[in-house]
This record gives structure tokens, C-alpha cells and sequence, in this order.
DNA sequence: CATGAATGAGCGTTCATTCAT
DNA sequence: AATGAATGAACGCTCATTCAT
């Protein structure tokens, strides 16, 4: 819980929060986690959080206040405000070679996602079945940062790295095998060693090299 | 639906049910994959098989028996029973090359999930929470599995055509690949072109390359 | 069950009835015995029975008639169409003592309960929460029978052989403590050594005598 | 009710209740001891304490836990704990005749069914169908008590006052008739008058009498 | 007569939510 | 702000009863 809270407490979400609320926090993203949001009831998360049910309601509003104000700081954070990043960040510089490249794009996702287990675990299952949510995770990425994304590709493409694809095959192929990877190390509950982490990014650098 | 119900025909689980009795296996693949087991409803299920509620407990026990009912078919299905298969099936030929192998073992799950999408969510939300369903997929793949499967990669691999890491770390990123770029694609409710095919398949097979 | 169908089928109730009907009275006995009427069910019975559920509703109406079907000889052979038998059985003889008197009434009804407990059982737990049926058994002794019970006790008492009490009080007695010995007795699911018994008749037989 | 709630209050099972809880007990024991455990709904025994069904459910946990609050002070209070009360109460004293000692027994037992009426109804019912009930009646007797009981037995009958059986035959008698005259009693909705108290009492005092 | 699939009212129970304290 | 008793709609489920075969 350490961990996940380290993370939702850099949001300013949770800024102003009491302890009591701060605690129903972290037993509601360790009860949504274990049993799902629709099994959890607010009784079980009160009782966790060492508080009275009433808490929740007049903190959140409803149940689905609490599963937003979890969910919503790993929309800003794993999909960072990409404007302000622009400039900075994973775009500023200029990679090398594409392994380089993949190792920054995925190794950055796969620590946060390390980090927050278990807050990741309720974020996806929302997804799942949250139609709104998916677009706006997709909103998330604004159209300046496919230009400079898909840049990058092309950069690479033009000095022989990249794959002949749509930029958007690559992106895809990208995300897929790597959240695969991720997700299913997850799933199981194990860490992902470093060396076999530098395997996965050498494998994924092959999959998108040119043939 | 008619797809998916196609598939489950074919077992026989679903031998001697009456009409009523498959009009709710038919609402129940619906309503769960629309909206998750946990918050579907027996009467909904009900409602829009056009049966009475009753139907549903006097046939499959509980609710859960209804989840089980379409679950288990699936792991028959994806999961064929080993034992029986080693001789034949996918291990019975020889694979000239890297490539072939793959196209085969991944190809015949895509097209299993492409007409299964709907069961296929419904297994999947189940097996992120439930941790003896996963122990029952794993359980499907029998010893003999294993040392088949590894045999194969052996012999790629002295062959120069496999990547020279351990055989459970090809196999994770073989599956955990395929599964995200199957997954992702049905989690947009979207079908992978046969060319988009030709690529994630040949990206897969550079990846598991040698260097 | 042997004995206890032995005692219906001396009903006339039961005369026409098939092998179907009487193996579901005979579930039914066992079951609602086992269970109580309530918590009790007619699919339970059905099977136990080995015939389909639909065959009781034919038969007996509703659950409710199967358990009258049940409990109708009770009310008539224990409590024995009095007015056939004032001339015959109990009173047509002159008894020498009190002793003898009590033990010809309270040993017939031990005997009657112990061959039908199960039957018994169902007709005790009904009696206690029905106000009509506690009526039927009240109606079930006519004016004439009281009056020829009450003489044979005017009798024993002008001997000096009763105590002097009111009649009914001493009916009282002798009803509620050999119900409190028999149903002690059947609670706990023990016979009465014939040792005991004549201890239990003995002392009775004390106790309504004068001081 | 008001008897009832008078016997249940002075229980510390009920201290901390809520007036509603309160009402909810209250309730339950007329519908209850009105139709019988398994025929009485909660939705009726909310509906007759003016309160919203759930509150059963969130202070006794389910219906049976209403039972078991209704019930369990019956048996702390007509079988007190005979491990402290061994010194004390009904075997302090020595009784001068056997008389007297049934009349204290059997007359404080009377006292508080009559009290409790509808309680006992509930009670008893129960025990007929629940073994496990049956044996935590049989085990709030220790061994001590026995024996303190069963010397009260030996030390009349030395005096020539009881008669000559087992002592658990005389228990049984006991035991068996005077709950059939108090239980029949009941069944009629039937107070005993005293004159008649006193001719049970002696009856009862003849019938354990030696010869 | 016999079957058992089908029905649906009613049950015990859960739980998000409200609100008086 | 904090409490938790109270609420009642909705849930999964049971079971007496019906009826087409």
C-alpha cells in the first residue's frame, strides 16, 4: 500500500485529505484490488479503514466517487499531461537507435505500473467495461503527441531502425506485446527480473526492427 | 452471438438443453460480457432469454453454475486436453522454420477468440480474480506438454532459428505477446486485417530470432 | 416406515391407492418427521419417493392435503370412533382396580405411539400450532364418551380406589403425565423397558390414588 | 409481550439494544410462537415491530440469530448455570419431605413458563427438531449437579420417603410429567389454578412415593 | 396416469445510502 | 467532521404449483 499511496499522494487530488479519508483510500484500493469493485462493499472498506461507514459517503459522494478518485490520478499520471511534456521528457532528446527508444517508452511504464499494482489492477478491470473511460484514456493523448510520436518513428524509419509499418501498426504492436508482458507478470504476482526485462526489450526492439 | 453459440454447440456441455435452457446460456454470454458477472443480474438474464427466473437455478444450480456452464466449454476449447493431442496435433509435424511454428500455434487461438470474443471477455474478467480458475488453466497443460513444446524449441533453436534464452522465457513472451495484441484488438472490438496479421506474426518471429 | 405404513394402510384412506401414491406418503412420513411440514419439500419427497412431483399435486391436491393425508387415520385410530367402540373395547369391562384401568388406557396408546413415532411426531408438531386441528381431536370425544369415562371413574372413586379430585382434573393428570413420559421418551428416541413401564404405571397409578 | 420482554430484559443479552432492536425481539416472539419458526418471514416480523426488515439482518445477522436471541435466554434462565449455583439455591437447604422439594423444583419451573409462555412455545418447538439444542440442554447439567441432585434423591429415600428406583428413573418421572401437565397446560393457553397446583403437586409427591 | 420443465410469488439477505445524533 | 443505526430496493434463490407432452 506504501507504494501505491507514495504514488496517489504526488496527485494533487488527494491534497486537503484527513487521515480518516487518506485511510479509506488505501482499504478501498486494497479491497477493490483483491475482490473487484463490484464484490467490494463500502462496509468492508470502512471497516478496514478503522472508520465509520458514513465517511465514504461524505467524503465521495457514492461508491463510485471512491473507485474515481483512484482511478482518475492514474489517468493523469500514467498518461501525463503529454502538452506539458512536449517539450521535455520522453520527446526532447533524440535516441540513438531504437532500443534505446523502447527501453525509455517501456521501462518508464513498466516502473510505474511496479509501483502500483494494485491500483493498476482496478484501473484495467474498469476499462474493461467502461466504454467512457476507454475513450477518455485515448483522449488523453492529444493530437501533438502523435505527431511527435509518430516523428520519432519516422526519424527512425528514414535511418534504417524501424519496420516499414503504419506508425500506428508499430505503436500498436508496442503496447500490446509490452502491456502483455506486464500484465501478465502481473497477473501472476512476479516481479519481472532485470535480467529477463533486458531480454523482453531486446525481443521487442527485434519484432519492430526492419526484417 | 450466433458465433459464439456455434462454438458451444459443438460441446457437449450443452447436449440436451432445452430451448429456454440455451435462450439463457445465449443472455447470460450477453449480459456478462456487457456488463461483468458480478454486476449482472439473474433477473435481467431472465428478462431477456424471455424465460422465468427459475429456469436459471433449476438447470445450472446457482448463478455461478451459469458462469461455469460457459466457462467450461472454453477451457476445453482453448486449452484442448494435451494428454490426448500429443501425437497429433500441433506437435505431430515437423516446423521447417521459426515462422511456421508460430503462425500455428497463434493462429489457431486468434481464430478461436475472434469467434469467441464475448465468451472470451467473460473468461478472462474471471480469471484476473480468480486464482483456481488460473490454477485449472495452468493445470490443463500436462508434463508431457511441456517437455513436446520445449522439444520443438530445442530443435529450432539447434537449428539456429530460436533465440538462445530459456524455453520458459520464449514461451512467456510468445503467449504474453499474442495475448496483448489479441486482447488489445478485442478490447476495441476490433478484427486484425489478414495483412496486420502477417505483420504481428512476422514481428513475433523476429523478435524470438536470434540476434 | 414398515410399521408406520402398517398402521395407514389399516385406514381405509389409503385403500385404491397405487404403489406411487403410497411410496409418496411414505416419503413424505420420513421426511416431514425428519424435517417438520415447513421445512420440508415436495421435491424432496418426490424423490425419495422415486415418482415425478407433478404426482403429489394429482393426487393430493397440494402439500398441504398430503400432510392431512397423513394425518387423518391419526385422528382416527388413535382416537377410535368412540361411539363404536362404548360398548366394545375399553369400557365394556369391569375393571378391579385402578391399576388395571390405567394400564389398559395409557399401555394401548404407548403401544399406538411407538409403532407410528414418526407419524406421531407429525401430528404432535401440527396440533401445536393449529387451533382447528386441536378442536377436531377435542371433537373427536363425544359427549357419551366422557360420560362413560367419567362413571368409570365415579365408580373406581365410590370403591376408594381414585382420588378426590375432580374428574377432570384427574383426566388432566393422567392425559398430561403419560404424554409427558411417552413424548420424553420418543424425544430422545429410547423405548420404555417393559420394566419401566410398569414403574410408570405404577407410580401413576399412586398418584391418582387418594392420599 | 410485556411478561415476556420483562423476563428477556432482565437478561443481559438484551443490554445496549435499541428501542427498534427491542421491538424487533419483541415482534418475533409473537410471530413466532404465532405460526412457528419456519412458517414466520422476516418481512412480517419487521413489518409488526414498525421497523425496515434490514435491521434484523444487520443486528442478528440472519433469521436464525433472532431465534438464537430469543432463545438462548431461556436457557440460561430455566437451566441457570448449574456449576455456580451449586452451593446455593435449590440445594442449599435440606428439604424435610419430599413434598416440599418437588414443590420448590417443579413450582419454580411453572413460574417462569407461565411467565414465558409464547418464549417456551418457541423454545420447545425448536428442540424437537435440533439435536444440537437437545445436547446443549442435556450439557448446562454437569456432572455435579447430578450428584447433589441424585444425593437429595438418595438422602430422601434413606429416610423412606421416595421410592425405590434408579435415581434417573425418578428424574424421568419427574421431569416427564410435570412437563406434560405444565406443557399441556400451555397448549390450551391455560393457566393452573392453585388449588389445582397443589393437587399436581401432591400427585406428583404420591407417585415417588414408596408403595 | 405420469412426467419434469416451466413458472413466479415470496423468501432471506446484502448493501449503498441517508440522517439524527 | 464523524458516527453507525436505520432504510429499502434489489439481489440470488427456493419451492409449491401448473401443464404440455
Amino acid at each position: 500500500m506504501a507504494q501505491d499511496l507514495e504514488l496517489l499522494l504526488h496527485d494533487n487530488t488527494f491534497a486537503g485529505y484527513t487521515d480518516k479519508q487518506l485511510a479509506i483510500v488505501e482499504a478501498a484500493v486494497d479491497v477493490f484490488a483483491a475482490k473487484g469493485y463490484a464484490n467490494s462493499s463500502t462496509h468492508e472498506i470502512a471497516k478496514r479503514a478503522g472508520v465509520a461507514e458514513g465517511n465514504i459517503f461524505s467524503k465521495f459522494g457514492n461508491k463510485r466517487g471512491l473507485l474515481d478518485a483512484i482511478i482518475n490520478p492514474v489517468l493523469r499520471s500514467i498518461f501525463p499531461d503529454m502538452v506539458h511534456n512536449l517539450q521535455t521528457d520522453e520527446f526532447q532528446r533524440h535516441y540513438t537507435n531504437l532500443r534505446e527508444f523502447i527501453s525509455v517508452l517501456v521501462g518508464r511504464r513498466y516502473e510505474f505500473m511496479k509501483s502500483n499494482a494494485r491500483v493498476m489492477k482496478i484501473f484495467i478491470a474498469e476499462v474493461v467495461y467502461n466504454t467512457d473511460l476507454r475513450q477518455k484514456v485515448v483522449a488523453r493523448f492529444p493530437e501533438g503527441y502523435w505527431q511527435l510520436l509518430f516523428g520519432e518513428f519516422d526519424d527512425l524509419r528514414q535511418r534504417g531502425m524501424l519496420v516499414d509499418w503504419d506508425n500506428s501498426t508499430v505503436m500498436f504492436y508496442l503496447i500490446a506485446s509490452a502491456a502483455g508482458i506486464i500484465g501478465g507478470a502481473m497477473l501472476f504476482n512476479q516481479e519481472i527480473a532485470p535480467h529477463t526485462q533486458t531480454q523482453m526489450i531486446d525481443a521487442i526492439t527485434r519484432a519492430l526492427s526492419p526484417a
